[in-house]
RNA sequence: GCGCCCAUAGCUCAACUGGAUAGAGCAUCGCCCUUCUAAGGCGAGGGUUUCAGGUUCGAUUCCUGAUGGGCGCACCA
């Protein structure tokens, strides 16, 4: 409907320009929009107000003149022009009803559309360092990205998701090291643990594991493991990072290599598999597990830097090797290979980066925590560099959720062990109002996550409120059939018309918007959108509901109700679908 | 100090990307179950959109500045 009458205005603004109104070369953008109030018709353009200027004349003017030119349409019945220069147009009832037969076939591809036109798009989302296990921070981004990844998708765009593993550098190596060192107080050894190790009660249960494998085989005497060491913190000129630092060099020289890559390996292994079950079991999954250490093993980096230098972006300073990403608006330029010979994290990024492309996606969407904002200038730098237009890659941030318990605001650090896991949000929230509650917000806003709230109150979670519609629609149907009446979706269909109530039309308006919101939320990356309209469609069915009985004597009143509510149920699904929340048929 | 993000009802958040009288939920106060699920509906109150300027037919939206909050400013990952 929307589509016809931006062609009547198409052909309006044709008309204009041969009536020299306004100039020849001027293409306006045809907006469109679904009123907000009922007295305004059902939708209106701005149109004469955005021409006032080229044309020389008062929007309200140029108004009626625009009206004079619009071709007679059997589906629009009334157009006027209201207040600064609005034009309304007025829709009749079988127009509107013409959209409950196009979800009825299209069942569960009703809103796709080919926005995407068929472009291949690479997500990147939550990628936590497998240090440890998923906190609900971790949850937004995941919740987000695999949201996104389904608007993508629905919209017409080839997406395939990836989780970038950082199973390199240091951090793993504090990570083995604490691994190994709960695995010698295991076995009986007394001392001090680092204050820089990471202390959380799953790293017990990886060394219990390397135990019950490999008896003692990796013991060593606390006296040797900490001779030469340099002091923790809290000890006379005392140093965290030197000290773990020292207790890592001397975990690789007292195991050996194999030892050493056993232990490391071990503790890799554990909490990859952790994170996989846990974003499992909130319905987030990936197309590929990208491990960085592929990536340096293959001789990707090397290849990216040699690019970069190829370009002459590569200069050295004071020993190591930076990258002139200023040229391209960064603030200062960034090391790549440090004087040490070993090559940064940045060098990775670039390569992993650079491999993207290689693979040949043409949109390439990273998902990042707003904490590494600073980080996005230099990486579109390094893209630009390798002659790529930096549109091709989208960092979208998310912001953290903060949480709230007793009024209490937690604070969260993976090394302390002290943080909310996702997977006690999942069983204390349940994975559809997490899951909700998360892509609510749009990404980039502030969220306050009150625990208590969640918990308590998780009946008023808007999400049954949603899924509440559905399950209603549902048992309806049901009843009809335990009434002995059957559902014929295409008598409904041919009876369309004797649906005449406000709620009726209200909820057929509401479903001919579905398809524009996910086009708009896909391009935007906003699936709270989803989220939104979701809950004024749940509104319309329930004010139906209590407005109306579906299941009456008339056949023709009968299937008319229960197909349009068949068609509210059908997007629904969808919606729900997309932003990965269930369906369920009864509560 | 510099940079990025944010600020909307008592609370948590929207606002079709510059449009008409700024909307929902929670909380508060009325009403509606002999009817297909009351996890629901109908209605009321609640706002100088943080503040001060600017751009124009028109600003919550764009620009400048101020205030308050988050984050970032490594040869760390």
């Amino acid at each position: 409907m929307k589509q016809q009458i931006a062609q009547i205005l198409t052909d309006v603004v044709q008309q204009l320009k041969d009536q020299g109104i306004i100039p020849e070369d001027l293409t306006p953008r045809i907006n469109i929009e679904n009123t907000r109030d009922k007295a305004h018709g059902d939708f209106a353009t701005n149109l004469a107000m955005m021409l006032t200027k080229a044309a020389g004349m008062p929007p309200r003017a140029l108004a009626e003149k625009i009206v004079e030119l619009v071709a007679d349409k059997p589906a629009v019945v009334k157009v006027e022009i209201a207040g600064p220069g609005f034009i309304n147009f007025f829709v009749n009832d079988s127009a509107k009803f013409a959209i409950v037969e196009k979800v009825i076939t299209e069942k569960a591809d009703f809103g796709c559309c080919n926005v995407g036109q068929g472009k291949s798009v690479l997500v990147e989302f939550v990628s936590a360092n497998p240090t440890g296990p998923l906190h609900v921070g971790h949850g937004r981004g995941a919740a987000y990205g695999a949201s996104v990844a389904n608007l993508l998708s629905v919209a017409g765009f080839k997406v395939s998701k990836e989780y970038y593993v950082n199973d390199a550098g240091r951090q793993m190596d504090i990570l083995a090291t604490s691994v190994w060192l709960r695995y010698l107080s295991i076995c009986g050894e007394e001392f001090t643990f680092p204050s820089n190790g990471y202390k959380g009660d799953y790293i017990f249960e990886i060394s219990e594991s390397l135990k019950a494998e490999f008896g003692t085989t990796l013991k060593k005497t606390a006296l040797e493991v900490f001779a030469g060491v340099r002091a923790d913190e809290g000890q006379v000129d005392g140093d965290k990072e030197k000290h773990i630092d020292d207790l890592i060099v001397k975990a690789k020289n007292l195991l050996g290599a194999t030892h050493y890559e056993t232990v490391f390996q071990a503790a890799v292994d554990s909490i990859l598999s952790d994170i996989k079950q846990d974003l499992s079991g909130f319905g987030v999954t990936f197309d590929q597990w990208f491990s960085e250490r592929a990536l340096m093993e293959t001789g990707v980096i090397d290849a990216a830097l040699e690019k970069l230098q190829a370009a002459d972006k590569i200069y050295e300073k004071e020993g190591a090797l930076w990258f002139r990403s200023t040229d391209y608006g960064d603030e200062k330029d960034r090391v790549v290979v440090r004087d040490n010979g070993l090559k940064t994290y940045f060098a990775s990024d670039i390569a992993y980066h650079f491999n993207k492309l290689e693979r040949g996606f043409d949109l390439l969407i990273d998902i990042w925590g707003s904490d590494h904002h600073g980080y996005v200038p230099r990486v579109k730098a390094a893209m630009t560099a390798m002659g790529t237009n930096p549109e091709t890659l989208e960092v979208l941030l998310v912001q953290f959720a903060i949480l709230y318990r007793g009024g209490e605001k937690l604070a969260m650090s993976t090394r302390s062990g002290q943080f909310v896991t996702l997977r006690e949000l999942r069983d204390e929230v349940g994975v559809d109002a997490a899951r909700f509650f998360y892509v609510q917000r749009k990404s980039e806003q502030h969220m306050d996550f009150d625990l208590d709230l969640a918990v308590s109150k998780s009946n008023e979670n808007p999400v049954y409120y949603i899924q509440y519609a559905h399950a209603r629609i549902c048992r309806v149907l049901e009843q009809a059939i335990e009434k002995g009446y059957s559902l014929d979706v295409q008598a409904g269909l041919v009876n369309l018309e004797v649906l005449e109530s406000e709620q009726e039309t209200h909820i057929a308006t509401e479903l001919a918007k579905y398809p524009e919101i996910v086009a708009r939320a896909a391009l935007s990356y906003e699936p709270h959108q989803i989220a939104y309209y979701l809950k004024d469609l749940a509104h319309a069915l329930h004010s139906y509901y209590n407005a109306s009985q579906f299941i009456v004597e008339e056949d023709n009143i009968r299937h008319a109700r229960l197909t349009l509510i068949t068609a509210v149920r059908q997007v629904i699904r969808n919606g729900l679908a997309v932003i990965g929340v269930s369906a369920p048929e009864s509560m």
